[in-house]
DNA sequence: GCGGGCTTGCACAGTTCTGTGCATCGAGCG
DNA sequence: CGCTCGATGCACAGAACTGTGCAAGCCCGC
C-alpha cells in the first residue's frame, strides 16, 4: 500500500469517489457505520478503504466537507438575484432542496457531536446568512415571529430535516416536497398562506 | 449482588432514582455513552448499576417508557376541554414544553435507531393524536398547509425539538420559549401571527 | 450492635472495532 | 510482454465496552 499517486480518472480514483458516495448513504442509515459496513457496501475490503483514507475521521470529514460546500452554494445561489426578502428566503430553500438528499447526513453526524465536532463551525457560514436574512425581514416586517433571528434560523434548518424525513417515511410525495417545504417555512416565519404559496409557486415553474 | 428486595425509599431505591435520572442528561448529552459514564455521573460503581438493571438495554428501556408516558399525558391534559382546534394546539405544545427538558432524549435515540428500535412504535399514541387534531383542522379550514397532516404532525415535532436546542444553545429565553414554540407552530399550520399571538397568550396567563 | 441488603473493587471472558504490516494477485499502460 | 500501481486476504496488536463472578466493606433499620 503506497503513495497512489496516480492521475485523476484511475481505477483507484473511481474507487475512492464510489467509497465516497456510498459512505454517505451508508453513515446517513446508521452514524456509527463501521468502516467495515462502509467498505462492503462500496464492494470493496476494509483495507481498501484505508489505502485511500488515514482513518475514519478523514473519511467523515472529507464527507462532511463536500456536503458543506454543495450546500452553501445551493443556499447562496437560491437567495441571489431579487430583493424581496421572502422570494429569497424561498429561493434559498428551494436551492438547498435540490442538494438535500445529501445534506441528509449531516443532521445525522450533527446529532453525534462527537464524532465530528467541527460541523457546527462548517455549517456556520449558512446559518449565519440564514439567520442575516430573516434578521432584516423581522426588521422591515416582511416576516414576524416571536424568535429572534438566530432562533428562527435554528427551526427552519430543522423544519427542512423534519421535510426531508417525511419524505423518506412516505408521508409526502417527493415531488411537491421541496415547494411544501419552502411554504410552510415562510408561513412559520409569519408570511400569509396565500402569498407564501403564491410565491413558491412563481418560483419554481 | 442479589435480589434488592427492599420496599420504595430505601437507599438502593434512591440510588436507582439517581441513576435514571443522571442516565437521561448523559444519554443525551452523548447517545453512545458508556455504563461507565453513566455510572460516574451517578456517584456510583458501573458494577452497581448492573445491581439495578441487568443490561444496558433495559436501562435505557426503561428511560424511554418514562418520558414517553409523560409526554403522553401531558399531550392530553394540555389539549382537553377546547373544541377549539387551534387552542387545542396551543394547550398541547405549551403543556409538552413542560417536560420538554426531559424529552429531548427520545430525539436523541431516536436518531439512532439501533438503540431502541420500538421507539418510534412507544411515541406513535402521541403522534397519532397531533395527526388526528391537524386533520380535523386542515379539513375545517383552522388549518392552512400544503403538508398532509401527518408530514405536518412530523414537521410540528422537530420543530418542538428545534426550539428546545436553541433554548439550550442560548438562541433563546427559556422563560420565553413555549409561549414562542406555540405560536410558531401555530402560525406554520396556517394560524395568522397575530391570532396565534392572542391565543397562545390567553392561555399561558 | 448485629445482620442483611447494598455497594465496592477487582478480575475475567467475550465481542467489536480500529489501524497497520505483509505477501500475493490482477489489470492496464507503455 | 512485463512492470507497476492498486486491490485483496490474512494476521495481529491495542483499545473500548459489556456482562458476570466473587470477596470484602459499609450503613441503616431492627
Amino acid at each position: 500500500m503506497t503513495a497512489m499517486t496516480t492521475g485523476p480518472s484511475s481505477r483507484a480514483d473511481a474507487n475512492r469517489r464510489r467509497i465516497l458516495d456510498v459512505a454517505l448513504t451508508e453513515l446517513l442509515r446508521d452514524p456509527d457505520a463501521s468502516m467495515e459496513q462502509i467498505a462492503r457496501a462500496a464492494g470493496v475490503v476494509r483495507r481498501t478503504v484505508y489505502g485511500h483514507f488515514p482513518n475514519r475521521e478523514t473519511l467523515v470529514g472529507t464527507l462532511v466537507d463536500g456536503a458543506v460546500a454543495a450546500v452553501a452554494a445551493a443556499h447562496a445561489a437560491g437567495r441571489e438575484g431579487t430583493e424581496d426578502l421572502a422570494q429569497a428566503l424561498a429561493g434559498s430553500v428551494l436551492a438547498v432542496w435540490e442538494v438535500a438528499d445529501r445534506y441528509r447526513i449531516l443532521v445525522a453526524l450533527a446529532q453525534r457531536s462527537v464524532t465530528v465536532q467541527g460541523i457546527q463551525e462548517r455549517l456556520a457560514p449558512v446559518r449565519a446568512a440564514s439567520t442575516e436574512l430573516l434578521r432584516r425581514g423581522l426588521n422591515e416586517g416582511v416576516f414576524v415571529s416571536p424568535l429572534p433571528a438566530p432562533a428562527l434560523a435554528h427551526v427552519h434548518e430543522q423544519m427542512l430535516f423534519a421535510v426531508m424525513e417525511a419524505v423518506n417515511n412516505g408521508l409526502l410525495a417527493a415531488e411537491e416536497a421541496g415547494r411544501s417545504a419552502a411554504v410552510t417555512m415562510l408561513t412559520a416565519a409569519g408570511v400569509p398562506a396565500s402569498l407564501a404559496t403564491a410565491l413558491v409557486a412563481k418560483l419554481s415553474v
